[in-house]
This record gives structure tokens, sequence and C-alpha cells, in this order.
RNA sequence: GGACGCAUAGCUCAGCUGGUUAGAGCGCUGCCCUCACAUGGCAGAGGUCGAAGGUUCAAGUCCUUCUGCGUCCACCA
């Protein structure tokens, strides 16, 4: 192996890594390979549509720091790749596409749009892919599904004539959700609510009898009375008992409705009298049952009155809206306009105001469904993290209702349904199992024509986790690794898809989909609003990829992943710096080491008796980090880890130990303890920091090493010295070596140590010290001078080039920079002792405080106050 | 209208079951181009832990109320 270069450059390293992982594919899983078991996660599918964006990388890097984890702990780890054909939102992508061509869909007709759609994504499908590759997401890519692809399909149909069968799936007309742009129909979830300032209309409809009396409604959406087809009061109103049955004419249109008595009018809103339009509210269409009332619909599926409109007609809803309010004006039939807000549904995909629209659909009953998924729940069988979010899950489906799945756009799985000309539905696995039944009914053949609607993308993706595993066939791979261990998913995303595949997974697989739910937060920018193209306040991961390299992508996005994450520019420069660290510090561990130290795997393998005392110093302290990480991964708490890690390697394994041990690297055991704690520090960061930290586990090993399968460090105990003792031990290393250099130099015991120096002469060269620094360093006299010939030394005359001079500097340590940092722990220690000791002599707390507190108190100063005591002894012998 | 979250150094956030002197990164000040790393090293300034009460020997950490942000859910026209 060649050395590592002098400059760390990650988009070589990551390039290298990538390229060997593609070709020898290490991710794929086998069912039953490993003793320990599986463990498998199937990815949120992104959509085919999508482009890798900051929610995707944090999505995708929690997934990998898992996955790679439970490689390195030997399981059959198996990360489930794939994408989402995501309906509506890849229709529309492709409709603008045509658009540029001056082409509709409909102009299109459904076969041709539909080729353009699978065109569409056989060419971009695989972006998204190809970019969480780069992020080194280590999928099982052999395994790589698309929710319409052949089995996945056949999976869908499955599903749907399933519950069919068992009564879970309906048709019928109902007032849903409908979006005028998308013309279609959409589910609940799928129409947001959002806050909006818009009018109260107050509208007077006078009585048949005598025009001079009338009942005053009020209304958000006067365009609506166009349907109207009663008015009513609450009952007990006495302002309006005496008009119950009355008839009235409706303004503009002259229709003779009746005023109805309901309970659901709230007498204390507004005027305390509704207008009640059926065909175009949720709540009218109820009480339009209730009362038996006509349903009129005044619109068209695209938002334009229709003619039902009268004079209206053909005129877009929002332009009736203001014809109507001008029309009312103009008639006196308007009574006041009030501001008010009102809550406003849209569309999730086209953010279009979304109609209440009465439709023909199909739905799935969900209270079946749903009261299982609350079961598994209480039974624990399902834990979601963080807790907060459990209630969310729980409420949602305590309230469901019925999911509207049918929609009436093209692209994706078109409904399993053929009917004949009386209209009666035959539910098939095909056409020709619909004929069959057809033939059974009539006796004879007829003609059927499928339904022209497809399912909800969500109808699909709900039975991701078993369907991408083979289902219906059940094959080795669905009963070795359903259920899968894990999820980690946004939490907007609890309803769509988290609580729909607890359903699903339960009513097919009779067990839930997964253990435990992750929810992460959401990427925002640094003033904490979403990130989003339209806003361009996006940073594009791939743009900090290649600025700053994929580790330092995720390694800064994990650090930074407590609640909603808030990311700026400047954030990843502490992932650039922390694998630059990493680099150089093995760089110097490497170029001080013989060859073959480095491949050393065992504590064992390291002569405990003869070791120097820093290094039993690190061994310790990275036995304690290394039991803490590892309870951090256990718990998905990764920025937790990830954090430790950076402090025990920056700040004890670079800042002190490094520095401790230049000049000593010549002791064998030196070498093999500096390699072994580097060696499990870079498996530890491996999961977060994949491509930096294989490279320099392969040039160590010697060997290129796939270091997700290499094993995940075990706690030993023996070799973790207590916590005191090291650090005394650490002075003893740090006073031992000024001992020999006073020694050495010939330096009285009473004269102040300026400066020592370990280090070796090629690193000088490197720099390119200018003779000035020479004369500088020579000055000090502290230095011996002298010609290069060692090996280290040959090295850095081939770096060198035309430096001429080489300064052997001798053993090394600065020690006024360690006699200040002893100085600080002292005191440390001897301030914490003593506020231990008054609450020791805290008479409440030696009263009321649990005994066992006391002791552990009064332990811990003991131990403060000797550590204390042998720092200052160590001190003594430095001055 | 319901539910939840957050308020800790100038900025972004850690601080798990109450118990050492409240931490980190960035920024700032000073010194260092010292031999792995200036994407670096050392030293340092900066916090009455949103406000007010309460529980406790002990509270950033538990309880109550308030204030200010934020998120999700919701068929008051």
């Amino acid at each position: 192996m060649p050395e590592l270069s002098a400059r760390y450059n990650p988009q070589d390293v990551e390039e290298k890594r990538l390229k060997l992982w593609q070709a020898r594919k290490p991710f794929h899983a086998t069912a039953g390979k490993s003793a320990k078991g599986p463990f498998a996660v199937v990815i949120p599918p992104p959509n085919v549509t999508g482009v890798l964006h900051m929610g995707h990388a944090l999505n995708n890097t929690l997934q990998d720091i898992l996955i790679r984890y439970k490689r390195m702990q030997g399981f059959d780890a198996m990360w489930m790749p794939g994408t989402d054909h995501a309906g509506i939102a890849t229709q529309n992508v492709v409709e603008k596409q045509i658009a540029k061509e001056g082409l509709t869909r409909e102009a299109l007709g459904r076969d041709k749009f539909t080729e353009r759609l699978w065109e569409w994504k056989a060419r971009h499908g695989d972006t998204i892919i190809d970019q969480l590759h780069k992020l080194g997401s280590s999928c099982d890519w052999d395994r790589l599904r698309f929710t319409m692809d052949e089995g996945y399909s056949e999976a869908v149909r499955e599903v749907f004539i399933t519950l069919h069968e068992r009564g879970l799936i309906y048709q019928g007309s109902y007032i849903i959700n409908w979006c005028p742009r998308c013309t279609t129909a959409l589910a609940d979830e799928e129409a947001e609510h959002k806050e909006a300032s818009g009018n109260l209309w107050h509208i007077r409809y006078s009585l048949k009898d005598d025009p001079s009396r009338g009942v005053i409604v009020a209304t958000t959406r006067p365009e609506t009375m166009l349907g109207d087809t009663a008015v009513a009061v609450n009952p007990a109103d006495e302002r309006y008992v005496h008009l119950i049955g009355k008839v009235i004419i409706l303004p503009l249109i002259g229709r003779e409705i009746t005023i109805i008595a309901d309970d659901f009018v709230d007498r204390s809103f507004g005027s305390g009298a509704v207008k009640v339009t059926p065909a175009h509210d949720p709540n009218d269409f109820a009480m339009g049952r209730r009362h038996n009332l006509e349903f009129i619909n005044i619109m068209h599926p695209n938002g334009v009155m229709n003619a039902n409109a009268g004079q209206f007609e053909g005129l877009d809803r929002f332009e009736a809206r203001r014809q109507i309010v001008r029309a009312l004006d103009e008639a006196g039939m308007l009574v006041k306009i009030e501001p008010h807000m009102n809550a406003v549904r849209r569309c999730y995909r086209c953010d279009t105001v979304v109609e209440p629209y009465l439709s023909r659909q199909w739905f799935v009953k969900m209270k079946p469904l749903a009261e299982k998924a609350l079961a598994a729940f209480h039974n624990g069988q399902l834990r979601i993290q963080p807790k907060r979010w459990e209630k969310v899950y729980e409420n949602w489906l305590v309230d469901i209702r019925d999911w509207c799945i049918s929609r009436q756009i093209w692209w994706g799985h078109r409904i399993p349904v053929w009917y004949d000309e009386q209209g009666n539905a035959f539910v098939a696995r095909s056409e020709a199992d619909a004929m069959e039944k057809a033939k059974v009914k009539h006796g004879k053949c007829v003609v059927l024509t499928q339904d022209p609607d497809v399912l909800d993308t969500w109808f699909s993706s709900w039975l991701w986790p078993f369907a991408t595993l083979g289902w219906p066939k059940t094959g080795q791979d669905l009963k070795y690794f359903y259920p899968t261990a894990a999820l980690f998913t946004a939490p907007e995303i609890i309803f769509f898809w988290v609580a729909r595949m607890v359903m699903a997974g339960i009513e097919f697989m009779g067990e839930v989909p997964f253990k435990d739910v992750i929810l992460h937060g959401t990427v925002r920018d640094a003033k904490g609003r979403k990130m989003s193209k339209s806003l361009g306040n996006a940073i594009d991961p791939l743009e900090i990829i290649g600025e700053y390299g994929a580790d330092a992508l995720r390694f800064s996005m994990i650090l930074n992943s407590g609640q909603d994450i808030f990311i700026s520019k400047e954030k990843f420069e502490i992932g650039r710096n922390f694998a630059n660290k990493l680099w150089n510090a093995s760089r110097f561990v490497l170029m001080g080491v013989r060859p073959g130290i480095s491949d050393i795997s065992h504590f064992a393998d390291i002569d405990h008796a003869a070791l120097d005392p820093a290094s039993q110093w690190v061994i310790s302290r990275y036995q304690t980090a290394l039991v803490s990480v590892t309870e951090a991964v256990e718990q998905f708490r990764y920025s937790e880890a990830e954090n430790t890690l950076y402090e025990f390697f920056w700040g004890t394994y670079c800042d002190w130990y490094l520095e401790m041990i230049k000049g000593r690297m010549d002791d064998i055991n030196t070498q093999k303890a500096a390699c072994l704690v580097l060696k499990n520090t870079l498996k530890m960061l491996h999961p977060f920091v994949p491509f930096v930290t294989e490279e320099i586990y392969s040039h160590m090993a010697g060997r290129e090493t796939i270091l997700t399968f290499e094993p995940w460090p075990v706690h030993e105990d023996k070799y973790a010295h207590a916590g005191a003792e090291a650090d005394i031990g650490m002075v003893v290393a740090i006073i031992t070596s000024i001992r020999n250099i006073r020694a050495q130099w010939n330096i009285k015991p009473n004269d102040p140590v300026e400066c020592v120096f370990v280090g070796a002469g090629h690193a000088l060269a490197r720099l390119r010290l200018h003779e000035t620094m020479i004369k500088r360093l020579v000055r000090m006299s502290k230095i011996r001078y002298e010609a290069v010939a060692d090996g280290i030394r040959n090295s850095a005359a081939g770096v060198a080039g035309d430096v001429k001079f080489f300064i052997p500097l001798g053993d090394l340590i600065d020690i006024p920079k360690e006699k200040s940092r002893i100085m600080a722990e002292v005191a440390q220690m001897e301030k914490a002792a003593g506020a231990i000791a008054g609450r020791l002599s805290n008479e409440g707390f030696v009263s009321k405080a649990p005994a066992e507190v006391i002791e552990k108190e009064r332990q811990r100063m003991m131990e403060l106050k000797a550590r204390a005591v042998d720092f200052s002894k160590a001190l003594a012998c430095l001055i």
C-alpha cells in the first residue's frame, strides 16, 4: 500500500471506494447466512421524479448508519432500496414536459401518454438512485424495486381483490376532495389545510310568500349557492322556528327551496341559518341525505361552472364567485362582507384549492384495519421514537375515516375492476377472470370495460415492506427478512405511509412490518424555513458532496440532527475538517510505525506490562468511549454517538495522546497501541463516515477491506485501566520523557525547559522551512544539528526535493503547554472535590439524602482529592 | 377549536432517570506558518439556563401559571 497522500482529497477517496463497492457488490444480503439472524430495513422509496435533497440525505444517512452497524455486528443486514411511482407527482412532471411540445395528455390519449411516462421513468427514474450511491448508501442494490414493476403490481392487485373479498373495499358516491387542476379525487390526507384570510358573505334569501321577509345566510364560498337545495336552521332556534317548512327563493337562480330544521346547525355562528349545498359540501351532503334533498352539481371536474350554474355557466369557480357576489350586490341581496380566517384545503401536489365534490369512487373501510394496528401498538409490538409521536399515530387511527383510493389519472395501478354494459362491477385478477365472472352472471360472454381509474400511490406503497420481498409469493426472503427491524422516516408521513403499512402488514402478513419507527426532523434552512426549490433556499446535497465530500455531508448532518435540523453551508465545514483530521492523524501514525504493525487487531497482541503509560491511558479512554458509543448507537441516538467519537478522537486521541507519544514511537508496543486504538476508532466511525474510514483502514490492514464487514469492537475490560490510574500514568509518561530530555541535553533541574520537540525531519522539509526559521531554531540551542540518514529521513528527502537542511529534533514535548494542561486539570479536580465536600457538610444532605448517594459522593471526593494530589506532585517534578 | 414541540454563551445546538465548577461547534480576542493537520495548535472573553411561583438537603433538569416562537390535526357554514 502506498502512503496516504499528504493532503486529504475526499473526491478521490470517495470515488475510489464507490468504484470498489460497485465492482464487488458487497452489500448484497443472503437469507440465512449468519447465525445472528436477519436485520432488514426498507428504504422509504423516493419518488421516481425525485432529485436528492437534504431530507433524503438525512433519512438515508440514518439508515446507512444503522445497517452498516448491524453488518459489523454480524447480522444478515439487508437494506431494501427502491423508488415509488408517485402517481400524481410524476404525471404532473410529464404533463409539463409534453406541454413544451404543445401537447396535453388528453390530446395524446391514454396509451401514448402512459408510454411517455414509462419513457420518462426509463430515462430519469434512476437519477435519485445514483445519487443515493454517491451518499454512500449501502443498500442491497441487487434488490432494487419499483412500485410499478411486475411483481409489485401483482401484489397491489392481490391486495385490492383480497380486501374486496373481505368486504373492506367498496364503491360509492360521496363528497370527496377534488383537485380541479389534476382532475382527480384525493384522499383526506392529500388535501392539506392552509389558513387563508377570506370573507364571510352574508346573503339574504327571501320568502316566496312574502319577499319582504327572509333569512340571511353566511357563506365562505358564495358560488356554491347555485347548488343550494335548502336552508337549514336549528330546530330550537326561536328566531327561525316559525319559518321551518316555508319556501324561499334562491337568489339569482330563482329556485324554490325549503327551510329545514337540523341539529347540526350552530345557532351562535353567523346568522344561525345555513345554506345547504348537498353536492358541494360534506356537511350539507349529510344533511341532504337526512332530508332527502336534491343533489345539484354545479361544476365541471375542472372547476368551471356547468349548465346548472345558469348565467354563470362557463366561468371558472373563482371568477364565478366574483360575478355572483357582484350580481347579489346589485340585486340588493348582499347584506355584508365580513373578513374571515378559514382553513382552505389545497392539493398536496399542485397547491390548487381543493373542491369538495360529489363523485363515485372506491374506498377502503378503515376501521377494522385501524383497530388491529392500534392493538399491535398497545401490545408493544410497535415502538415509535421519539415517544411524543405515539399520540399522533394513535389519534389518527382512532378517528380514522375511510380512504378514497381511486384516482382519475393515468399513471398508476389500474383498478382491477371491469364493468358490463349494465354497470355491474367484476373485481378480478385479470380481464379474462372478469370475463369468466361475467359469463357466470349472464350465462354468456359479454363486453366488459375496465375501470378507467388508477389506485392512489399510497395504495401500493403501504405494501412496501412485504411486496418488495416477493409477496404474494412466499419465498425464502419473505420468510427470513419479514418483519423488518426498523423504519426511519419523517413525521409528515405517519398517516400517509407508516400507519397504513402497519395495517397492511398485519392484514396480509399477520405481523407488524417493523419493530421500531424512528421519526427524524425536517431539514430546514438557517432561518427555520423548509428547504424548497420554490423558496430558493435549498442547499443541494450533491453540491456539498462535490465541495466537501459525502463523509462531510453525513457527519455534519448527523451531528446537527437533534429535532429539526437547521442547516447552512458553513455547517459542513465541521465534517470536512473532521475527515481531514482523521486523515492526517492516521497519516502521522502510519508514518511512525514499522511496516506490518498497523495490521494489529487484538489488544492481547500488545505487551501491556511494557506499555508506556500514555498508551495505557488512551486505551482506557478508548474503552470508555466504545461503551458509550455502542449504547448510543443501539438506541438510535446517532448524533450523541457521533459527538462522543468526535471528542474522543480529536480531543483525546489527537490533542493529548498523539502529542504525548511523539518521539516515543520507536517503542513497538506504543506503535501497536496507537494503531489498534486508531483502527478501532475507525471502525466505530465507519457507519458515520464510511469512505474515509474504509480507505484509511485498508491502508492499515495492508489490503482493500470492506469495513462494514469487519466486526464492531468489543469492550475488553481487562485492558481498561481505572480512570485515575490512567491519568496518573499519563503524567508519569510526560515526566519521564522530560527527565530523559534533561539528561540527554544536560539541562539543570532548575533551568526552565522552554521547548523540546518530537517528530522527524521530513515534516520540516515538507513545510519548506526558510533559512531564517532554521536559524531561529538553531539559536534556541537546544537542538542538535546533523545530517539526515535513516529511513524516515530518506522519505523526507524525497518529499523535500531541494531542501538542504534536515534537522532531527529528537524527543519532544512542549513543556509549558503540557504544564498548563495539567495545572488546569489539577485545579478542576480540587474545585470539584471542594464542591462535594461542601455538599457533604450540608446537614440537610447528610440527614435526608439516601445513604448510597452520600457514600457515592464521599468516594468520589476521595478519589478526586487523591488524583489532585498526585497531579500536584507530578507538577512539582516539572517545575 | 384540539394536540404537540421549542425557549441554555453573539449564532446553531448538547445536557438521558434532579446531585461535580452548565458543555460543543461556529464567531470573537491574543499568541503561534512548532517537524500529521492553518480544513491546524495553545490560551481566553462571553451564560442570573424565557418570566413568575412551587416541590426538594439539592433544579437547566420535576410541578403550576404566564409570555414568545414553531409544527401537526380539525366538516363551524
